[in-house]
DNA sequence: ATTGGCAGTCGCATAAAGGGACTGCCAATT
DNA sequence: AATTGGCAGTCCCTTTATGCGACTGCCAAT
């Protein structure tokens, strides 16, 4: 339906559109090198394109900007990645690798990737099943309250409040620690789960309430390991870039404080591929459909798996953020999941 | 120098133009109840408050705005507190008392606050000095790597890692483990930092340097907890507003996330007084110039204080955000202090 | 399929003009 | 001495008109 040069008419299209943020015009076009055809002729293009919905013209005797179709079709029929420039590779090698643990790591990435893309960095903590507990901790608060503290191997440290119906001595508390801890240091944090679930079974008849109350609460703490959050670095490069919103961006950095909007994003795109990622406009829901959003995978071991990414208007170089959202994925894989392929080849 | 009447045509000017955000005319003041003369005598006053830079005048033929020293003088003229509407305050009950730790109670404040006065609010973190510690967790990460684990009564969890010149098997650390936690547990954490540094003394000789390695993290690790932290929230309504700044709020937005700025307004505006301070535009340095502050000091402990306030542009409705933060200044301190004096009424 | 040419459309910048909202000042009043 | 009415003057903002410039769309020619 459309031809090669037509294609490539949109690619053009996009490039200008994306550095000039002004409508380009055919005549701009034809004048480029490499289009051995007049303006007119790239207009017939044009009409074609516009017919498809790539492009649009935001009146009449105005020059084109793309869809939300048009950025689609030309992010898909990307193919090369550009490589980070060596300024910017050792960059983030001497900003990651002095960072002590996973939340620190996580902080200096989310920084780095918004430094880098000059748009709002976004990183989804991984999912902590494979990680072991390396030891639990009940501190009691208050006569009725316990703190329940998971640390883990990966040296995540979490932490939740327990409700008990009865006041509780110190004696019983080192007891429950003892058995608990007996029971799952080691474990992952799945089997822990499980092997959580048949403690009370253990405990004597007059124990089983307390013992089931704080499995519970510990429960609840892996829980919250679990739940997914967010970090964010870089907000401020939304209102830099305000003109292309036409609402404001105000809707927008509420979605990204609010978190769950950014969140429920991520885990459907991380159905997306394996690879970069990415969701220009309309292609999601309301207080993001002005926005584009390329993220990537990284994995913290072998079925732990986060997202990072970075959000910014449409009209984003969409070539430099995949390659930095992608090689920011990459790093932070080898960094936290050493055992990954990537950095222990087997033969070849 | 400035008469009464002129003062209370200041305060009309400021609560008009903190409604309107347009210059306020000499019409419109001397219209309003309890003036009983003209607007030609109102007049008269604003050249008064011009000529002392507490008012100014966009242009020859407009209303008056205040300056920055007039909100100054209009903010230090207030003396009654609006109390918080009884939804408010129910609003604050119900979302700060199912908080289970510190962190959890500050991120909810931190919301609550910004969502009472529709501004951006901010919390620094406590000083910990007083709280005592519960326990030390040495964690080896890899040969060369310790993890240091530091759990207070106070239900924080802080940790750091230490890089170590040798490698260490687990007995040693076993070992150091059992000895730290002896020196140190129950100890305030001011007292930790003394008892520390006595420690590697007590070690054998060929010892010492490792202890010494090892306290040092742990020192770090302290400093780390009293390093000042800064929550944020509401960052989307300083966009809101917009018009109040002549710039974009770009460098706000990055002041703010950058902290150190705000941190170090803080750490000048909790010596301004015991309740609750403000800064006003100019009064702060260049990114902050044109907004102001409200903040007060709560506290976790006797000598622990935190500092928790709201951002927004100069034209801000003091009285309410000064309510509000003076509200939840108190509220917090009495949740997280319980001995503190309001809750523990003696005699009277 | 491609091209040059030309009419037509629309946005935008500039200028001119009018109206409206104030102030500043002065002379009169209390 | 403080207050007042009145009036001239200033400045902004909106409206209207005009012209220019940048494109497109289409058509007839190649």
């Amino acid at each position: 339906m459309v031809s090669d040069r037509a294609l490539e008419v949109l690619r053009v299209i996009v490039e200008d559109f994306i550095d000039s943020s002004e409508p380009v015009a055919s005549k701009a076009i034809a004048s480029r090198p490499g289009f051995g055809v007049s303006a007119a002729t790239i207009r017939n293009d044009m009409a074609l394109l516009e017919e498809e919905e790539l492009i649009a013209a935001p009146h009449t005797s105005a020059g084109r900007i793309p869809t939300d179709k048009g950025y689609r079709v030309f992010v898909d029929s990307l193919t090369e990645h550009r490589p980070l420039t060596t300024a910017q590779r050792s960059a983030v090698q001497r900003f990651l690798e002095q960072s002590v643990d996973l939340d620190d790591t996580l902080t200096r990435t989310v920084r780095l990737l918004s430094q880098l893309t000059n748009q709002v960095a976004l990183i989804r903590y991984p999912t902590f099943g494979q990680a072991r507990v390396r030891h639990v901790e009940l501190l009691p608060m208050d006569s009725d309250r316990l703190m329940v503290i998971l640390i883990t191997d990966s040296g995540h440290v979490d932490q939740s409040v327990v409700e008990l119906a009865d006041s509780l001595d110190d004696a019983i508390v080192g007891e429950l620690r003892a058995s608990i801890n007996e029971a799952v240091v080691g474990k992952s944090l799945d089997d822990t789960q499980t092997e959580l679930k048949a403690l009370p079974d253990t405990a004597g008849p007059q124990r089983r309430p307390l013992v089931e109350l704080v499995v519970d609460g510990i429960c609840r703490t892996l829980d919250a390991h679990r739940t997914d959050r967010l970090l964010v670095a870089g907000a401020a490069n939304l209102v830099k870039t305000e003109g292309d919103f036409t609402d404001s961006v105000y809707p927008v950095l509420e979605a990204i404080e609010e978190q769950v909007t950014v969140l429920k994003l991520f885990s459907e795109m991380s159905q997306d591929g394996p690879d970069v990622f990415s969701r220009i406009g309309r292609e999601m829901a309301a207080p993001l459909s002005e926005t584009a959003v390329v993220a990537g995978s990284y994995s913290s071991s072998d079925d732990e798996s986060g997202v990072v990414g970075v959000l910014g208007p449409t009209r984003m170089d969409y070539p430099a953020n995949m390659s930095a959202v992608r090689a920011v994925a990459r790093y932070l894989t080898r960094l936290l999941d050493p055992q990954s392929p990537s950095e222990a080849p087997r033969g070849s």
